[in-house]
DNA sequence: CTTCAGCGTTGTATTCTGCAACTGCCCGTG
DNA sequence: CACGGGCAGTTGCAGAATACAACGCTGAAG
């Protein structure tokens, strides 16, 4: 067994290999929705909607970054604003049914991809890797 | 436990967050030194030196890009090129001292946070954790 | 009413990235 | 030996993503 220090050390390594990657990846397997506009349209499938801001923090961008971006999911008709009644300051974010066909699209290709790629793996392998992911993520959230 | 499909699911889901922000967590660790730099000098310190293409292929960017990253990487100090007397095609890159020093600076800030965050993990854990890593990213290796 | 804070947009500059064209070098074939 | 093809790397160019700062609008507190 590794030591601890060697675990973290491999750990650090390998999350980042992954994340360099990623965008690439993202771009290849479904060329009109890059990783940002992917993870932009499951965190409002997911939560059913929520305000730029929300977005802007959980992924640790400029406000200004996802304004552009929700500009541009708009055009394409993936999603829609629905300004909030009792705070016109505030714009509600939701799928339209346009959009949520395309995440369902983007995201059948890459779980295709996925279980390709883990088709070799034991049952408990997968499930001890993603609670692990979870684990390691749920801490994450709050800071750096 | 999970279904595979859950599993597989969850594991997509998750490193893809871990993704998404992957590059803002590293700019605010060390600002001076981007992700694609600080996993460029890594590799180099990990490979003992390697060629531009090599790079590119490993984290699938154009050899454009490498080289441009290559060449401010230059600039700054942190590598030398070293031109293969057999093939003059070839120029293999490694660290300078003081690139060492700068990937060691980095390298102890991010090794200090991912401590941090893995701290309440049990040995057994961490080294699982890692190893499904390797297994994960050694498959990718191949392709997307 | 006035001031302040929160949400979102827009202007500007920087950085990253890919594609395509180009140079220089190596190697195999005729 | 000359030539053509292929590999390594660079550069020109364009597009996208991003951050920072300044602004406008709205709501809330005094």
């Amino acid at each position: 067994m590794l030591s601890r220090d060697q675990s973290v050390v491999t750990i650090q390594r390998e999350l980042t290999a992954f994340a360099r990657r990623a965008r690439a990846a993202a771009a290849r397997m479904h060329p009109e929705l890059s990783l940002v506009s992917f993870t932009l349209l499951s965190h409002l499938e997911d939560q059913q909607g929520c305000r730029a801001t929300d977005l802007a923090a959980y992924y640790m961008l400029d406000k200004s970054t996802i304004s552009r971006q929700i500009a541009a999911l708009e055009k394409l008709g993936f999603i829609e604003r629905i300004s909030d009644p009792d705070d016109h300051r505030i714009q509600l974010l939701q799928l339209t049914p346009a959009g949520t066909a395309k995440l369902a699209e983007a995201a059948e290709l890459r779980r295709q991809a996925f279980h390709e790629r883990l088709a070799d793996w034991a049952p408990q392998d997968l499930d001890r890797f993603a609670e692990y992911l979870l684990r390691y993520n749920s801490l994450a959230e709050g800071g750096s």
